[in-house]
DNA sequence: CTTATTAAAGAGACTAGGTATCAATAACTA
DNA sequence: TAGTTATTGATACCTAGTCTCTTTAATAAG
């Protein structure tokens, strides 16, 4: 995993430094969405600037995703498919992945009818996992205090 | 049009301050989008945390939105309707609004099908608008160095 | 109109999440 | 192996806020 997070910058030219293995490293070992400063602070010896490098080199090859949270926190995660977007539980924090909606195809119909060049968006999904409502049904009331297994 | 913004605040049970007055009236002066801080260098004479505390109630109250650039630029907005989205110009950075579309529909029947209880999202659509579009094609190229008309 | 209550303001320290600069170093490459 | 150049870490700086605390002012009650 830590591997083709570090091969896909190889394919794009960037070298292959013993920094970027450590970010692609505890990275890979992340399995939720994680902020950079959690990110900063496993990687004691790798400079602050050199994180947030490589963050930003991963997002632009497509290998990393930014997840807005619907408090306005910006999260990273591993992306393993193309262009993509959300569904966050904003009580457990899970996201799971949604592609292949009609999402884009909505859009483009939107678009031209206000004659938009379209090229871009960026949509995040926020409510409550499966998991989540069966907790709540099962004691038949919310559970706000449900630990986050992070 | 700032007597409106600061109406809503009293509705709300908020109280009618000379700085809030101050700060609706200055966004009440923009036409465009605009940074906290683009506000707060037109408001010398009010404290910073004030600035930042009224965009706050503002946001809240839904006179303002908040509208995120393709950058990741956060700017603010006045907001005339309810929730709503918004077609931004990556070219003059001119914003529309967007609303009475499909999407919350669609968002409905997507989540159904993951057993996702949605209770809200967040949406941004990028491209060029009419006018960029129409300049472009007068002169056979795109008018990178095109004037921002702020 | 005065006074009491309490919201709000301003100053300023602090934070998250970055970016810019620059000298030193380590990867690749010939 | 040596040279070139990307990359690094240190550090300063930045935007966009939040928090605390003391003072001030808006409103409500008398
Ligand atoms: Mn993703
Ligand atoms: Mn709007
Ligand atoms: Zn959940
Ligand atoms: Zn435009």
């Amino acid at each position: 995993m830590a591997e083709q997070l570090l091969d896909t910058l190889e394919e794009k030219g960037y070298r292959s430094t013993s920094p970027r293995r450590a970010v692609a490293n505890a990275i890979a070992s992340q399995q939720r969405h994680f902020t950079a400063e959690e990110l900063r602070e496993r990687l004691t010896g790798v400079g602050r600037a050199t994180v947030y490098r490589s963050l930003k080199l991963l997002v632009e090859a497509g290998v990393l995703c930014r997840v807005l949270l619907e408090d306005g926190d910006l999260h990273y995660q591993l992306s393993h498919r193309g262009h993509h977007h959300h569904l966050l539980c904003v009580e457990c924090g899970a996201s799971e992945d949604l592609l292949g909606c009609d999402i884009e195809d909505l859009l483009r119909q939107v678009s031209s009818a206000h004659e938009f060049q379209l090229s871009g968006h960026w949509l995040e999904v926020y409510g409550r996992c499966r998991q989540c409502l069966s907790t709540e049904t099962d004691n038949g009331q919310t559970e706000i205090d449900q630990p986050v297994t992070a």
